[in-house]
DNA sequence: ATCCAGGATAGCG
DNA sequence: CGCTATCATGGA
């Protein structure tokens, strides 16, 4: 009885009506959790007081950081750690790494990175909007789809809102989707949701395929290449080995693994990503993360 | 104003 | 095969 005296409680909106919402302390098993919510991994979680605002699936949750421990609304203390894959071991995945200097210096930067355990379809959605757009971009774009189509989920009385479901995005037309700012990506969205309503690929059945296999269906999908495919392999299907090449992993293995700007395509690449082993995906995250925050400006 | 962003793709040689 | 132009939109 003398915890329940000493048990966290938290307001998330301004107006203070209704109960305070009742936190849990867990371990948190060495997660950096700003980091992992920021690194370009998810785009929709929302910093609101000392902590992070946001859906796990249909699941409004608050996440908040406190030392070594993560603070989560009550009865979350199976799903958040799920979620945030704690279960990840850490020290097994670094120590897998190649030991050169660029490894060794983006985990040292990039220390307490997990890669989460993301819905299948909202990581799907969420990367067709990502071609040629900046991570706020991205961002802002999820919110907006969520806004406007999702469903509306209450944590105490905080309003959030779940990415919406593919019939939900099928049933659109083409002009609801560019509202929400999608510009050419608007087609590919709609067309895929379309594709997986119709039952046309069941995203659910390729977690049994072979990530080869696997990532051929998805680049089925319209808007769907090498990259995306990697991208969905790695956050939503737990393919570690799975490494998305984007611009800016492309200009950091160019730069540290290549010689002078020799034009060097995506497809050699992905070959030479295997030097980072079995947990590649990971490394290439850490790099990822390491890479755009340090040479932003500098290029 | 000009350039570029966690790309994909049709259309060329 | 590999290379290029093009696709909307907004921040830097």
């Amino acid at each position: 009885m003398a915890h329940r005296s000493t048990q966290p409680v938290i307001s998330l909106t301004c107006k203070s009506a209704g109960p305070a919402l009742r936190l849990c302390r867990i371990p948190g098993a060495g997660i950096d959790l700003e980091k992992t919510l920021e690194c370009g991994q998810v785009f929709h979680w929302t910093r609101r007081q000392a902590g992070f605002i946001g859906t796990m699936g249909e699941t409004p949750s608050y996440l908040e950081q406190v030392e070594s421990d993560l603070l989560v609304p009550e009865g979350h203390q199976t799903v958040v750690p799920r979620y945030l894959a704690l279960d990840h071991s850490i020290d097994v995945i670094e120590a897998s790494f190649p030991k050169d200097p660029a490894i060794r210096a983006a985990i040292r930067f990039s220390r307490g990175i997990r890669i989460i355990r993301q819905p299948i379809w909202e990581c799907l959605a969420t990367f067709l909007t990502s071609a040629m757009k900046q991570v706020s971009h991205i961002r802002s774009i999820s919110l907006m789809m969520r806004k406007r189509f999702g469903k509306k989920v209450r944590l105490g009385s905080l309003e959030l809102h779940t990415f919406p479901a593919p019939e939900v995005i099928a049933a659109c037309n083409l002009n609801d989707l560019l509202e929400c700012r999608l510009g050419f990506r608007a087609r590919n969205v709609l067309a895929t949701a379309q594709m997986i309503t119709a039952n046309k690929i069941q995203l659910k059945e390729l977690s049994s395929l072979p990530t080869a296999e696997a990532r051929e269906m998805l680049c089925r999908f319209p808007g769907v290449g090498d990259k995306i495919a990697n991208c969905v392999l790695l956050f939503a299907y737990e393919r570690m080995d799975a490494v998305p090449i984007d611009v800016w992993i492309g200009r950091a293995l160019r730069q540290t693994y290549f010689s002078e700007d020799q034009p060097v395509g995506a497809s050699r690449l992905s070959e030479f990503c295997r030097y980072f082993g079995p947990y590649a995906g990971y490394a290439q995250q850490y790099l990822f993360h390491h890479w755009r925050m340090t040479y932003r400006k500098t290029r």
